[in-house]
DNA sequence: AGTTTCGTGATACGAACGTATCACGAACAT
DNA sequence: ATGTTCGTGATACGTTCGTATCACGAAACT
């Protein structure tokens, strides 16, 4: 799927009859999309144009609509782009753990990387936000599948949760479903708060901190 | 401060020189700006325009003018109005409370408040969301004091929580201030995910429950 | 070689926005 | 009675927005 602006490298792609000639059109709109996040996350998401998106990436407003027919297509584009990035943010931070991560060491870096502790972080969670308020009264964007199923971050906790249950690290009357729904709503309402201003992100990082050694109160190791 | 549109009622009021003559300027003002609250909430905040807010208003546009010079200052009014709003109903909902209600039942009524379980209170969500999100980009919104010093409600849920440890009902190894941030988050979190249509109302207020639940474990009464 | 398709630029168009201007009647001050 | 201020309507202005149109060079296919 890698074809680039002026050398070939067409035989590894077989070609149907009409196909993109010269560049290669996910990687452009790719780099668009980026520049849509960037702007949204500049000047936020309700005031980008098109022509701001076009600017941002250094093309001309023509190529914008050529890749993207219209706005709210690439607003859409935008969000699933967006989601990807987060997921794989989240699983190499999963996989930058040392050693062989418990429970409470993945459930921890899931529940911090979701914060707005870098400008990556910064950049997702403004951006992420502002469609999740959009999607509140456009019901294009709100049957739109958010974060790639949203309670696949909820099923995952809930089973690291009953792992820790089963280590014992965990007391078994703690409700491992309804203990990642508040987990992770309580990860998602700080990041608000942290860049709404109300709260830095040290305090954040506590509150998930103290949050998970209350709920693995049991024997470590 | 009240005076209404052809009758008088002066003699209550002490009159400087260049005074509004006929109708009431702040009950005005606020009817506008409940026009404004709604129009967000059925289209979003960013795409509410003075003439929508006039039109729900069912004044001229130019009314909107004459009262708000400028759409920020309205924007900026709206919030105010909305988190006075929420402070009342807040308020309400804790002295509705029956009899002398305890520490659990004033945190877990004050934790509900915020959630989108009425029509006040999806509207309040969304809103306040979209304005938190605006504040994310804007910097004069993200001056604006939101809801009214923000930690005033973290402040009363860890007293409240510290009351709860007092009474034994929470274990002393508690931590009040850090229990009120993650609980406060978690409400904030699960209002939104109610409203960008992840959850339910009632899920959300199971989780809030069952919080409260593990975080007083002590001897009740 | 000729023709079709692709990628790109320049520019235009109609709508909607925030804001400004002009006008006028009713209420108050003197 | 008269002049000024207040509240309100109608309407216009300039900008910006999303989208559409026209044009043209370079590639690819036949």
């Amino acid at each position: 799927m890698v074809r680039l602006y002026h050398h070939v490298d067409r035989q590894t792609e077989e070609r149907e009859q009409p196909m993109p000639r010269r560049v290669d059109h996910d990687r452009r709109r790719t780099e668009i999309t980026e520049a849509l996040l960037r702007a949204a996350h500049r000047r936020g998401l309700h005031a980008v144009g098109m022509r701001d998106v076009a600017a941002e990436a250094g093309v001309s407003l023509r190529l914008v609509q050529y890749y993207f027919d219209t706005k709210e297509k690439l607003l859409l584009h935008g969000l699933r782009l967006l989601t990807e990035r987060f997921t794989a943010r989240t699983a190499a931070r999963l996989a930058a753990l040392p050693g062989e991560p418990g429970p409470r060491e993945t459930v921890e870096a899931l529940l911090l990387a979701a914060l707005p502790s870098d400008e990556e972080g910064r950049v997702f969670h403004h951006v992420y936000t502002a469609y999740a308020v959009l999607a509140m009264a456009d019901e294009t964007l709100a049957e739109q599948p958010f974060l790639g199923d949203p309670d696949a971050a909820e099923e995952a906790v809930a089973r690291l949760l009953a792992r820790g249950q089963a280590d014992g690290r965990i007391p078994a009357e703690v409700d491992a479903r309804l203990e990642a729904v508040s987990l992770l709503a309580m990860s998602a309402g700080l990041g608000t708060s942290v860049l709404a201003g109300q709260r830095d992100v040290a305090s954040a990082e506590a509150a998930v901190r103290y949050r998970l050694d209350r709920v693995f109160t049991g024997r470590t190791g």
